[in-house]
DNA sequence: TATTGTTATACTCTATAACTATA
DNA sequence: TATAGTTATAGAGTATAACAATA
């Protein structure tokens, strides 16, 4: 019986634990084509949605605003996007994939893709499916999840 | 059409936004008894499993020793863990609970429990179990699954 | 008055090297 | 020589406040 056998009957715990398990391993996936997983997929929308803004990216992806500028910053000096003037709004920047970014992008979605089959090896695919229903139902739930829970109980040092 | 559903078809990708809708919320349910996830971690497998050594709770809970050891501090100096002089070594240190640390225990796993089940109440217990066999089964082919991936690729900026 | 992108900053989490005291 | 606990530190990742330019 192992130690974290009540750990292991929450939800979110086994989340967390196949979560850290993996994000270093995508990373290291992707460290030889030079991005990290938050510019993979701020790579990914772009070619995949051009013309996109900052602040739309930020609502997809839910990575704050301020944490995007750096991230754009790297993938605009890789020559991989390429920030244009909005019309109509000359506050905000469409991101476009520029098409070394697109190629770059293929290459290493091939990459991420065969390491994420990898993954789920073990799994046939009505399994695959089940668990990825089951992330997006919790991903749903966390944020409205959080009512009544956090009232009562103590503070401690 | 959403701009990330190229990203969606990842596994990975689908864990990682799971996983961060949820661990804040963690957090602030955790907050009123005065725990974060790892020391809650920590406290669940001392109550579960009392005499356990600094390193097994590392091993278990794959928490790197240097950074157990501020957690296990707090939860000391909170009056719900002891640190004991293991029997035949000098060096080490079991752990074990305080009564206050198995009521306080009691009184977090319960809002901590009854929150989790709000993540998934969109789901069938048949669907419960088949995330968290599909989340294990990630977990355990995370480590394994790098091999022969970062290998080629082009070194950018 | 509100929004876009930006700067600066701070806080958490995680990872590594190196020390001590024991074994 | 190796291990348990510890210290110090560095690096990601994430979050917030505040500013200039524009709407």
């Amino acid at each position: 019986m192992s130690s974290d056998a009540d750990l292991r009957r929450l939800v979110g715990y086994n989340i967390q634990r196949a979560s850290s398990a993996v994000m270093g391993a995508v990373n290291r996936v992707l460290k030889p084509f030079g991005l990290r997983r938050a510019s993979y997929s701020v790579l990914s929308v772009v070619v995949e949605t051009p013309g996109l803004r900052q602040a739309d990216v930020s609502d997809v992806l839910a990575i704050e605003r301020p944490n995007l500028v750096q991230i754009i910053d790297a993938l605009e000096q890789a020559g991989w996007i390429s920030r244009r003037q909005a019309e109509g709004d000359r506050r905000a920047y469409e991101l476009h994939p520029t098409l070394a970014g697109r190629a770059h992008y293929t290459e290493a979605r091939g990459a991420l893709m065969a390491f994420d089959a990898k993954l789920t090896s073990a799994l046939d695919q009505p399994a695959i499916w089940a668990l990825i229903d089951g992330l997006n139902a919790v991903e749903e739930a966390g944020p409205e999840a959080e009512e009544g829970e956090a009232r009562r109980g103590v503070q401690a040092p």
